[in-house]
DNA sequence: CTTGAACCTATAGCGACTGGAGAGTGTACC
DNA sequence: GGTACACTCTCCAGTCGCTATAGGTTCAAG
């Protein structure tokens, strides 16, 4: 392969896969990423092999995967003659997780709108939005999870 | 006033007001708290007033606000005399942070969802969990943002 | 007066980066 | 072939909002 197994240096490889430099260091150190060859310099070089895992392992941060699970995605990828139950439970997981935050946030939204619309722009005295929030009692959400 | 003005403990505080004892600590050091008087002991002691606040925080944590936001508030709660424009324009950017963020996992769980019908449950060579995550042109969220 | 729960401070750790300092390297241009 | 300068290196500190630990002190009930 000519130079299609070009190399990158970490700020080429990063530009293409949209990660930044600093962070594929941190994924090297976390074990995500098999350190590279280095140049006589001790610069990283990168493959196209690598780029690609990096843009697969933007691409599940993006879905909020956490980097232990997408370490398991990995290793999961890097054997294809295994069944895929394993990545399948992994990203149900991950639907579950999803679905839980979206039911949170939405409760959330409706309080801050009921809060926003209800504050006619008085003196704080009369401020819905610091009432409610002094009044835990008015409140639409039960959520005791955290709230991101 | 009697009773009603009691002394809490940190524990006691904590509590009533639904906050663990260490975040209690932990706010006082961050500023969202003036520090409360003290026993002969060097132990805190709390009013009403106090538990109240920690209500207060708790509740606009529970709905997403940042400490700094909060800060804010809380020293507009302190002065009811002025106009709430001010609150209110915490209200709305934090409303529109949830409202970026539910468009967020909204996408991602329909990507999610994608991922796992498709999942036949074959070997990972075939799993879509896996291609999907490695193809990010597939990808139906253009979400640049961080996606908690 | 003794026990034991609750409290104190200080410090470190979480997850997933991000930023900076200070030194070394690679490369494009003249 | 030299020089300028962007890039890279390592290491360490900071972010956010807590949470946990260690090792010591105090409070309140019996």
């Amino acid at each position: 392969m000519p130079a299609s197994h070009a190399d990158y240096s970490i700020g080429q490889a990063a530009r293409v896969a949209g990660v930044k430099v600093p962070t594929i260091r941190y994924y090297e150190a976390q074990g995500l990423l098999t350190p590279p060859p280095r140049t006589e310099g001790n610069q990283r070089r990168y493959g196209a092999a690598e780029v690609a895992r990096l843009a697969f392992i933007r691409h599940a941060r993006e879905l909020g995967f956490p980097l232990p699970a997408i370490r398991d995605l990995l290793s999961l990828s890097d054997h294809p003659d295994q069944s895929c139950d394993a990545a399948d439970a992994i990203a149900r997981a991950q639907l579950a997780e999803v679905e839980r935050r979206l039911e949170n946030l939405t409760a959330l939204k409706s309080e801050l709108e009921r809060m926003v619309d209800q504050c006619q722009g008085g003196r704080i005295a009369n401020c819905r939005v610091i009432e409610v929030l002094a009044n835990h009692d008015q409140c639409l959400a039960e959520t005791h999870n955290p709230v991101t």
